[in-house]
DNA sequence: AGCAGCTACTTGAACGCTCAACAAATCCGC
DNA sequence: GCGGATTTGTTGAGCGTTCAAGTAGCTGCT
């Protein structure tokens, strides 16, 4: 049972500033999407992941991997869109176990509609109150941030 | 009605990296401390709070507020915490519509308990990953957002 | 003093996420 | 190919968050 290692003043600043920050950026993205597009952040996300691919369509487990989300919740998420008409499932041609993603019509035009209100969201919450250095910081810290965490969750199962 | 003004390459990448790095560290922060805790992160940081006041005790007000967290929230968060015996209730002396969280001393152990995994967890996922610079950048940039945030939701209400 | 409007907090329903358990198909070693 | 381990995806229960509505107490205006 070694010593734990404290967090630095410093460390601790920074930690509990990224967490209110996190908390309010988030928040104020999800709220308004949900205010003026009635979806959650989340569902969003999907559907600009299926939207960016060749034929609308991405495997469940590719779609779960890009967005670093777990299968259930993927499953469930893509439950709701369906009853709302905007994804639809298809069987994998190559694999029996597989399901597909579609996104349909009306998915689209769905993204489409929430996507100019969003953007300005993003903006008005995140890129206008950083200068551009910061944003290439934010940038490099995140990606390095990201390929750690995902490289431990990889080794860790 | 005014043309959106898109994200630039630049942008996207930084905040997709963002979301993907931002969702993967609270997620191992948050299953860690459900795992070998009990208590999800929310809950964590309530009872930090609570043991960083003198005497160990905050108006739900003050408390929501410095959480960056909704009062509705706080308070079905406050009753799961009494069931546990962590934290009680306390009518405010000044204010009868007030109402005080104070701290047990179950609760105070409960915290000292996690709290040793718990900072492990953020060291390992969050500071193990970036070099001093970084952290400075991180701390900054984190800072800047949250006063940005903190601001903004003050003139919408 | 009285009353309108605000603040503080709670409640319940709807919804999304987590976790564990499960079914089905594929893979791999023999 | 046979059979166990692994991969893929789903399901349901339990929990936490949100949103809208509601209660109670305070504040300020007249």
């Amino acid at each position: 049972m070694s010593e734990t290692r404290w967090l630095s003043p410093d460390e601790q600043k920074a930690w509990r500033a990224y967490l209110n920050a996190h908390r309010l950026l988030l928040d104020a993205v999800d709220a308004q999407l949900r205010r003026d597009s009635g979806m959650p952040h989340a569902y969003y996300e999907i559907l600009v992941r299926l939207s960016d691919t060749p034929d609308r369509a991405l495997r469940m487990s590719v779609l779960a991997d890009g967005l670093r989300v777990s299968a259930s919740r993927l499953s469930h998420a893509i439950a709701r869109l369906e009853e709302r008409g905007w994804v639809r499932r298809e069987d994998c041609p190559t694999d029996k176990r597989g399901q597909l993603a579609v996104l349909t019509d009306e998915g689209f035009a769905a993204l489409a509609a929430a996507a100019p209100g969003h953007v300005e969201a993003v903006r008005g919450a995140l890129f206008d109150a950083l200068d551009p250095e910061q944003v290439q910081w934010l940038g490099a810290i995140s990606q390095t941030l990201a390929d750690h965490l995902a490289s431990r969750e990889r080794r860790t199962g």
